[in-house]
DNA sequence: CATCTATTTGGCTAAATGACCAAATAGATG
DNA sequence: CATCTATTTGGTCATTTAGCCAAATAGATG
């Protein structure tokens, strides 16, 4: 595994693609299947511009692809490796240990 | 995999203590073994206080334990999947399709 | 106990991010 | 071709985050 700032940096914008409660929610919902925009404002329940920007970010950042069908655009992810993903996340249980500098 | 705000929310902490490129570089770093806060700036390349602010966040999100021992404080990964998270970040390539809504 | 060293904390400023609203666009439909 | 709908884009503002410096702390050592 390479310790270098340039790999860092390409890895570090998947990682933020994920990194927000609203963007990282989507994406859970889209490993049981693609959906439009609409229902994922719903989902979010914020704005839809502000969802739409989500939404461009993680395409961008390769997290998720798109496709336009009838009116609407359909979400999906890119790959589908999320769920090992998340059990990695999952498994870094939010800290009890070494919260403070006591612990040091 | 649920779909709820609460559980994405716990999960975004850990994500976003992975979402910064000199964080990034500390825990690729600290695959290799533990390090102590003066290496870890020499390989941030940053102030000793900034790193130790990412160091923090990191421990507070989970993702890092530490241990004082003589003069030195070392930090370690607190959990050895990092490995996995990673495989899984490095197939999602920075996305050549679909990054403009041309695609769509 | 005085001092020295490694690390953390507080304060501040600059930059990045996220939210909303309003306006623009693209494509489907009458 | 005019219109309607779903989505994106641009603008603006508020919040959060990242960085540095200076000062505080904790523990090791003389």
């Amino acid at each position: 595994m390479p310790v270098n700032r340039k790999a860092s940096g390409k890895r570090a914008v998947v990682i933020k693609a994920l990194a927000h409660s609203s963007r990282l929610l989507i994406a859970e919902a889209l490993m049981e299947g693609e959906m439009c925009v609409c229902d994922l404002r719903d989902l979010v329940g914020a704005d839809m511009s502000t969802v739409s920007k989500h939404l461009s970010l993680m395409r961008e950042a390769g997290v998720l692809s798109c496709e336009k069908r009838g009116l609407n655009i359909y979400y999906r992810l890119a790959c589908d490796c999320l769920g090992d993903f998340l059990r990695c996340v999952d498994q870094i249980a939010p800290g009890k240990k070494c919260a403070a500098k006591s612990c040091c």
